[in-house]
RNA sequence: GGGUGCUUAGCUCAGUUGGCUAGAGCAUCGCCCUUACAAGGCGAGGGUCGCAGGUUCGAGCCCUGCAGCACCCACCA
């Protein structure tokens, strides 16, 4: 027998570990003969950060991924979650550099080799815990093959995709502008700059003619950047400047001279229409000075125009020894701010400042650092996307890969047709080192190893070799992980098993980053796409729809929701780490305001199903503790339900005897609504509609199992009368829909279903071939076409109208429920009659009758409140319990309501062409309905006249 | 500037090729400790589906325009 009350904390944690040890996450990696075998249907976990913890995210994500591998698994398919973690470069590297800064060091202090061992020690300590964590969302995760992408073999797919890439022509390394984080000290790609508006400022300078005829204003966001300028462009339609262009200006605090170029650039509607071009620290400039680089004014320009003025900082550079006076002493050292005001301040001193204004632009910063970020000429490698990006863009055209919802391809098009070489250098230290080696003259050298790269060229062992020094982004070892965690480059069994993987749950927010490079290096290295389906969710919001951040101190730990957390340190929680103290102050009063009492332990399988019943597609979910709370309350609901069952069943004949059995209406009717259920729960999952699946199961086991199913069940397993025959019929039924029941819900309520389940299936024998060992792998129901049972669903729900109809009038005359009445029936048919006789029992226990009269002849009923069964009626004798005024103004309810729908009807049907062009069934259902209605009605009215006479 | 999504009950959301009286949960209001469950049972109230047009016999759903909100991409110095 299952326990008194519903305790989740006690049933989890033994599950999950019973499960992992018997070995059933790991996939069947061979077809099996006896069962139906779907196929090989693979899921690869989107790695978490080695060194990170739970967010919502992944709770969310996770419980999808799970709900779709349980429910595969069960249906027979060679199931494969392959789980891992990700190295994470600069988001793991800064943790550790945040470590030192405490220490009062740097990296640098420690040196390469000794910062790494330290990473990899940091990755010892904290790695294992968001893995833990994935294990109390009970994540069937095939854990003997956990990988990670800087491990032995994912390092060497790394080494490889490097090597035959760039031996293709498709990596290469070159000096570009790049996006430059100043306090990383490393080049970052487009994705990881996040440009947001801020205030700011606009200042319009003065750069003089030479030729003493005056000057020409130039706009810009940064004077400092003018150090670096190599000449301002115009229009060339621009008639006000047009006789300038050639001409020469004079740099101001330079004394350099700087033509005037004519470029499409300049826009004459905006500003003066003159723009300073500064090709080394703004990528639209170096577009300009591409056009120009040729022309002989700008030739002559110190490094051919292209003049970097910044240290890796962010700092006014000193000059190199060959560059003279390049970059003006004064300014020599001034980090980009300070030297903004300095150059501020001396060009108004010259005069050479015409204005400043207030003016909103858009900063770009390092996602990760914050910093703003720096264009800045370095040597970087790239990969070459172009040919890439063709066939991944083809991929999804032709349908070969499908996104959930539909209209992600469009963004993903977007984004690939005008994709840039993506730069993979970075400069930090843990990460995958780029296998390419420098002999003294600066040649270089790509190779799988040294030795490789000695043996290839034929260097001697004694020939200086020194590998690159940077770094992969963290993403170019997350773009082979459909492969690279098979074994890829060997042809393993787990690679031909199970690539390409059936589909990738992930969010939107890393399409560019994750998805679209996967679908790439797919296609290239396995000539085949990585996962047929992407199915991108929504972002997990708090209640009030912001997204959660710790600086806002809004966020929700999934482990909290399962375990549950006092106020007190969840208010620590929340406000640990912060840098001000008024915001923490403020996220305290926050946190004690909306969670008074803490929050209560909801448990892993309420979590599961409140993510699953959220996840509506392509809409961000407001996570409300109300959602959870209510789904914890419907695990306990299943509790309860499963120990009644157990209670009539556990030590009774449930039809397994042999002996005689006899299906009730209420029996069949259930195992036809199961049916129906279980159709749509398929459908539902089939389709990524987790929420619709979700709704199907609760609807089922809340409404029809609990509400009606147990209570109908009741008289006939307590009940006198009741055949023994009818007693195993009901007990059979029991069972077998709440083992059916358990199965169905198991991919979304792992924990819950499997406790019970362990209880229910001795009694439900070995039926259905589920005399295995665990829920997980039992097979998941099947719904059977010839289930329908419609003369029981007719019955039953002729039986549901009966009792609403009574509990109707009792609730409204406010009766209380539980007082028993003589009810009198009339304009009976012979099946109102027989199948009253069939349901005494079910009405006397449910709606509490004391007695059900039959009347021949209506005319004979005393003064009653009405209730309609179709053309039959219920009639409750008022006689000291109703009031007559109540039930005439019940009345006039129902006549209103029926009158508005008839004229409506009529309406309809009067309007020839309605009746001409809608489909002939549509205009019959309108008759029927106008035929009951009007008859409903009529008896309403005649009653009404009755009562009213009185 | 380009794009995507959203707007349905007090709140959070369903509503799948257009077709019964637009649904659910939570919240609210009554009546109930009925022997699985008060984390519960029974009943009730609550919506001119963002606005304005159009197509259609018929529109929450399709088309056009507008408004508001959110997000993505690009960017004028």
């Amino acid at each position: 027998m299952l326990d008194k009350t519903y305790d989740p904390h006690r049933i989890e944690a033994h599950w999950y570990q019973r499960w992992e040890d018997a070995g059933w996450f790991a996939p069947r990696m061979t077809p099996d003969a006896d069962a139906a075998d779907g196929g090989a249907y693979c899921i690869m976990i989107p790695p978490p950060n080695v060194t990170g913890s739970l967010h919502m995210g992944h709770g969310f994500n996770n419980a999808i991924m799970d709900a779709l591998v349980r429910y595969h698994r069960m249906c027979g398919d060679r199931t494969l979650w392959q789980p891992g973690t990700d190295h994470a470069g600069i988001a793991t590297q800064m943790v550790v550099e945040r470590q030192l800064e405490a220490e009062g060091k740097t990296r640098h202090d420690l040196g390469r080799h000794a910062f790494i061992d330290r990473v990899w020690n940091w990755k010892g300590e904290s790695g294992g815990t968001i893995t833990r964590q994935l294990r109390r969302l009970g994540s069937s995760l095939d854990w003997q093959h956990e990988r990670f992408t800087m491990d032995e073999g994912l390092s060497n797919a790394v080494r490889e995709v490097f090597v035959r890439l760039f031996e293709e022509g498709l990596i290469y390394r070159g000096k570009r502008l790049v996006n430059w984080d100043p306090v990383l000290h490393t080049a970052v790609s487009d994705l990881e700059v996040i440009s947001e508006e801020e205030s700011g400022h606009m200042w319009d300078m003065r750069y003089p003619l030479t030729n003493g005829t005056g000057h020409l204003t130039v706009s810009t966001t940064r004077p400092e950047t003018m150090l670096g300028d190599c000449a301002v462009a115009v229009n060339p339609e621009d008639e006000r400047y047009r006789h300038l262009i050639g001409e020469l200006l004079e740099l101001p605090l330079t004394g350099r001279r700087i033509p005037i170029v004519a470029d499409e650039h300049a826009d004459p509607e905006f500003g003066t229409g003159c723009v300073k071009i500064t090709p080394a620290h703004d990528f639209n400039d170096h577009g300009v000075w591409t056009n120009h680089r040729d022309e002989k004014q700008i030739a002559e320009q110190p490094h051919g125009g292209l003049i970097n003025i910044f240290t890796a900082d962010a700092a006014i550079r000193a000059n190199e020894p060959d560059e003279g006076d390049l970059i003006p002493a004064a300014y020599i050292g001034l980090d980009r701010i300070d030297a903004r005001k300095r150059i501020v301040a001396d060009l108004e001193a010259q005069g050479l400042l015409a204005g400043v204004r207030d003016h909103k632009l858009m900063v770009p910063r390092g996602d990760r650092s914050g910093a703003v970020i720096e264009p800045y000429l370095t040597d970087q490698w790239y990969v070459k996307i172009g040919p890439l990006a063709e066939p991944a863009i083809e991929a999804v055209e032709t349908g070969r890969i499908r996104f959930v919802p539909d209209n992600w391809k469009n963004t993903y098009y977007e984004w690939m047709r005008n994709i840039q070489d993506w730069c993979i250098s970075r400069q930090i230290w843990w990460g995958h080192r780029i296998p390419a080696w420098y002999d003294a003259e600066g040649n270089v050298y790509v190779g799988r190893s040294e030795q490789e790269v000695r043996d290839k060229h034929g260097l001697s062992a004694d020939f200086a070799l020194e590998q690159d020094p940077d770094v992969l982004d963290t993403w170019f070892s997350s773009a082979l992980w459909p492969f690279s965690t098979l074994g890829w480059p060997e042809d393993t069994d787990r690679l031909k098993a199970f690539y390409p993987t059936s589909v990738l749950i992930t969010g939107f927010d890393i399409i560019f980053f994750w998805v679209a490079r996967m679908i790439m290096m797919g296609l290239k290295f396995m000539d085949e796409v990585p996962f047929h389906d992407v199915y991108i969710h929504g972002l997990v919001r708090d209640a009030h729809g912001d997204k959660m951040s710790k600086s806002k101190g809004n966020v929700l730990d999934p482990i909290d929701l399962i375990d549950g957390i006092e106020l007190k340190p969840l208010v620590e929680k929340r406000t640990r780490g912060m840098m001000q103290p008024r915001l923490a102050e403020k996220i305290a009063k926050q946190t004690r305001r909306e969670f008074p009492d803490g929050i209560p332990a909801f448990g892993t399988d309420a979590l599961r199903f409140t993510f699953a019943a959220l996840a509506t597609t392509g809409r961000d979910i407001k996570f409300d503790l109300g959602r959870i709370e209510g789904y914890r309350n419907f695990c306990n609901k299943l509790w309860n339900a499963s120990r009644y069952v157990l209670m009539n069943t556990e030590g009774e004949d449930c039809g397994g005897s042999g002996g005689e059995l006899e299906l009730s209406a209420a029996d069949r009717w259930i195992t036809a609504r199961l049916h129906t259920t279980t159709a749509s729960v398929r459908e539902a999952i089939d389709g990524y509609r987790f929420d619709l699946a979700a709704q199907a199961i609760y609807e089922f086991t809340w409404s029809q199992f609990c509400d009606w199913y147990l209570e109908l069940a009741k008289p006939v397993l307590t009940g006198e009368q009741a055949s023994e025959a009818a007693k195993r019929g009901t007990r059979q039924t029991l069972v077998h829909t709440l083992e059916t029941l358990l199965r169905l819900a198991h991919p979304f309520m792992p924990f819950i279903t499997e406790e019970i389940w362990q209880k229910v299936k001795p009694l439900a024998g070995a039926s259905d071939g589920v005399g295995g060992e665990t829920i997980m792998l039992a097979p998941y129901p099947v719904a059977d076409p010839a289930g329908a049972d419609p003369d029981a669903v007719a019955e039953i729900e002729w039986v549901q109208h009966f009792i609403l109809g009574v509990r109707r009038i009792k609730g409204e005359m406010n009766i209380p429920p539980g007082k028993t009445l003589p009810v009198l029936v009339a304009n009976a048919s012979d099946r109102d009659r027989r199948w009253i006789e069939m349901a005494r029992p079910y009405l006397d226990f449910l709606a509490k009758t004391e007695s059900v009269t039959i009347l021949d002849d209506e005319s004979e009923a005393p003064e009653s409140a009405i209730a309609l069964v179709g053309d039959m009626k219920i009639l409750i004798p008022m006689a000291g319990l109703i009031d007559k005024d109540a039930e005439l103004k019940r009345l006039d309810k129902g006549i209103t309501r029926l009158r508005g729908d008839i004229e409506r009807i009529e309406k309809k049907l009067d309007n020839p062409s309605f009746v001409d062009k809608a489909p002939a069934a549509v205009v019959q259902k309108e008759r029927d309905r106008l035929t009951e209605q009007g008859a409903a009605l009529a008896q309403l009215v005649a009653q009404k006249t009755k009562i009213a006479a009185l």
